[in-house]
DNA sequence: GCCAACGTTGGC
DNA sequence: GCCAACGTTGGC
C-alpha cells in the first residue's frame, strides 16, 4: 500500500466535503507530473488531505482510494474550468481517481509543524517552491502526521504541550 | 496583494 | 532544442 499527500484549496473543496460526500471524484489535476502519480494510485491507498491556500494550510485528515484512475470528465466539459480541447475522448491526457473520506484530524497539522518537525524532513510538501498537487508520502512520513494528527503535539514524546 | 518558484507555450 | 514570456500555485 502506498501512502500520498492530495492538495486541495478548503474553499474550493475541504475535508468537510468530503466528510459530507462520503466520497468523491478527484478531478481538475492538470499537471502531468501529478497526473502520473494519480495513475499509480491504488484502491486502498492512504491519502493525506492537505488544505493549500488556507488559514493555516495543513493536513486536515485521511481519505483512502475508492476507484483507480478513469478519464477525468471535466476536460471534456466546455463549461468546466478544467475543459481541455486538446484532450481527444479516445485518447484522455487526464486522469481522475475516486477517494472515500476516512477521518478529519482532531487535531489539524498546520505547515508550520510539518516543517519544524525533524521527523519530517524531506517531505516534498514543505520543500520550498513545491506546487506538486499530489505526491507519494514515505510511510513514516505518513505515520508521523496521523500521529499529530490525533494525538497533536502533546501527543509526541520530546515535546512539551503549548 | 506580493512575489518566488515552477510549468507550459511558442517563436526562432 | 533553446529560452523568454507568460500563467499558475501557494505561502506569507
Amino acid at each position: 500500500m502506498a501512502t500520498w499527500l492530495a492538495k486541495s484549496e478548503p474553499e474550493v473543496y475541504s475535508i468537510d466535503d468530503l466528510a459530507r460526500d462520503g466520497a468523491t471524484g478527484w478531478e481538475g489535476i492538470r499537471n502531468y507530473q501529478a497526473r502520473n502519480h494519480l495513475r499509480a494510485m491504488k484502491v486502498g491507498d492512504r491519502v493525506l488531505f492537505y488544505h493549500s491556500n488556507g488559514e493555516p494550510p495543513g493536513v486536515a485528515g485521511i481519505a483512502v482510494v475508492r476507484k483507480e484512475h478513469f478519464p477525468d470528465p471535466t476536460q471534456y466539459d466546455r463549461d468546466s474550468a478544467y475543459f481541455d480541447a486538446g484532450s481527444k475522448p479516445d485518447d484522455p491526457r487526464w486522469s481522475s481517481v475516486e477517494l472515500r473520506f476516512v477521518e478529519k484530524f482532531a487535531h489539524f497539522v498546520p505547515i508550520g509543524v510539518l516543517r519544524e518537525d525533524p521527523a519530517l524532513d524531506g517531505l516534498e510538501v514543505t520543500r520550498k517552491g513545491s506546487r506538486l498537487s499530489l505526491h507519494p508520502v514515505s510511510e513514516a512520513h505518513y505515520n508521523r502526521i496521523v500521529a499529530l494528527g490525533r494525538d497533536g503535539l502533546a501527543g509526541l514524546t520530546g515535546r512539551r504541550e503549548s
